[in-house]
DNA sequence: ACCTGAACACCGTTCAAGT
DNA sequence: ACCTGAACACCGTTCAAGT
């Protein structure tokens, strides 16, 4: 048996390294964590990093995806809800991500990879919306009002709204997307 | 007279910084730009920048004013059209600046200086939208409807949505923030 | 297969020194 | 007042080498 090999099972260092990034990530942000400083918490030099992963980008990716998860699965809880406070949930609730929101803007333009996690987070999220109206609605229609939702939605996330500012535009996304639903 | 008197007056070699800076920030992004490449494109070793600027940062800004200045005097132009034409001048001519706007957003979280002029400006465009609306509009509804046009104006930006598209998405936040200037 | 030490080509920024 | 050379403490990433 190797002497370099640890007590660990096979993907267990790569979950280590994706958790210490996470907290990293979350609570100083993306380009404040450096690789090293992951690498360290997680107790292996600063270049074993790319062999679990390609790139600093692709170890974002990798927390991107296991938050998302977590979403998705906790939003399980609220489907059931009125829109209203479906899209009031989705803005407290993804205010812990709040920063990771502006950097994966900022690295779509840079990063290829990032730019495909975005496209298919924005499909899901539109997905999502129209699957909660009640009877169909025009495709023209639903597009626009899914688009101002969700730009709103993110509006609100990006720029730290408090909870008492954004109630009210959550009702009032809530009651234009209904609306759309009935004739008239 | 001392040798290294150059040619020019006072401040004109800020200015020349600053436009170099700005072209590198909107065609490489801010990131991408490292503040070397700038000094070199106006012609002076790398830490002469922090002669003029205290940091990366307080040159960004510098841009973003430049920009921001520009702008706003263009705006003139259509300050007589629909709300609708309005907003579609807006994403259009904010487009060249769609990857700035992440920056700043990213750089909130980081820089007070940043922070504070993001502030300003989301000011700014409030106060504009309030001024356009024809006849009085009951303060609560106009932050909750100004905040879903300001946002949704931002998304489409940021999400580079293309000119068929974005459109209708501006006819509907039109007709939307219309429809709270009439009775009923 | 998994990990390291050493190196590469950078960063933004500071400081003492020059004119 | 304006500018530079040299240095500082970093970056993300690569590569040859070790077990």
């Amino acid at each position: 048996m190797a002497r370099n090999r640890r007590p660990q099972p096979k993907a267990e260092k790569r979950a280590e390294l994706v958790a210490v990034a996470r907290e990293l990530f979350l609570e100083e942000g993306y380009e404040a964590t450096s690789v090293s400083r992951v690498a360290k918490g997680a107790s292996v030099a600063p270049n074993t990093v790319y062999w679990y992963f390609e790139d600093k980008d692709a170890l974002f990716i990798a927390v991107l995806d296991e938050l998302f998860a977590e979403d998705l699965a906790a939003y399980a809880e609220v489907a059931g809800a009125s829109l209203a406070e479906q899209a009031f949930w989705l803005v407290g609730r993804l205010r812990r991500v709040r920063g990771l929101v502006a950097t994966v803007h900022a690295r779509v333009r840079v990063s290829p990879a990032i730019a495909a996690w975005h496209d298919r987070l924005h499909a899901t999220i539109d997905a999502v919306i129209a699957h909660q109206l009640p009877g169909p609605v025009d495709p023209g229609v639903l597009a626009v009002e899914s688009t101002i939702a969700s730009f709103t939605v993110e509006g609100l996330i990006t720029h730290d709204v408090p909870d008492d500012e954004a109630r009210p535009v959550c009702d009032a996304l809530a009651a234009r997307l209904l609306s759309l639903a009935r004739p008239g």
